[in-house]
DNA sequence: GAATTGCTTTACGTTAACGTAAACGTAATG
DNA sequence: CATTACGTTTACGTTAACGTAAAGCAATTC
């Protein structure tokens, strides 16, 4: 198992650019140690780039992926901070189930379209 | 059942602003009809602009949205066509899936957390 | 040792998706 | 009849998320 990556490793395997990993970088999403004056990731850097991108995919800005990535660590503080605490999570959860019932309802009409093009082709290859 | 909407009535509805409804007409993914000078929306407009939120809140940009937009209509054309309009459809399916992946794991980890703070929680009422 | 490879910083450019403001029309309301 | 409410067009501004290019350092390969 790999402990440390460069820049343009990290680049391949996710298929982004190395601009993009040092803006994130740039932003304070990402804070990889140097070897002089190389960049060098270590896994827990990955693992927050992954999430990074993970978020993109579900169209969260990167404010809100680094707000999430926050919560990930151990909770902490007293009775009412952590309370405050859940109340946030279940607003992201709310966030989240609501693009969980988009997505279905999306993957539904498109599995629509797809029967309907199936019964099409039929009818074409009948017709030929 | 509504059959015409004012501009400011969906922007309501749907929690934006007429602006944004401009916007969209300006970039030609609504086309309301008019009453003189003033935008008139039909219910088949209103579906449009839902579609189009909805694929906005899953993170796929108006272009993206459009195109799904697109393939909702009647499947056409001869063989060949139907079949790659099959690919197409099950290329988006995969990106669908991907998310649905992703969303999966992100709720997974926030559950993840929220079962923490309860057990946090816990701790600090028996400490009070 | 010249050239290629990979990294660096700095800085200006670009695009999508609107926001904001000005200046105006029209209809209904007090 | 003045004001308020709702609509219009035109146009410049803004922000996030990078792209692109220049100029340079360091190691390794030919």
């Amino acid at each position: 198992m790999k402990t440390t990556y460069s820049i343009s490793e990290l680049a391949g395997e996710f298929g982004i650019t190395t601009r993009t990993i040092r803006f994130y970088e740039e932003k304070g999403y990402l804070s990889p140690s140097r070897e002089g004056t190389r960049r060098i990731y270590s896994p827990a850097d990955r693992t927050s780039l992954r999430l990074i991108l993970r978020g993109k995919r579900l169209g969260l800005t990167l404010d809100e992926t680094a707000d999430m990535i926050k919560m990930y660590g151990s909770p902490l503080g007293n009775q009412k901070q952590l309370e405050k605490f859940i109340v946030r999570i279940s607003e992201k959860r709310s966030e989240l189930e609501q693009k969980r019932r988009d997505l279905e309802v999306m993957m539904n009409d498109l599995q629509g379209v797809e029967n309907k093009c199936h019964v099409a082709l039929a009818e074409a290859i009948g017709r030929e």
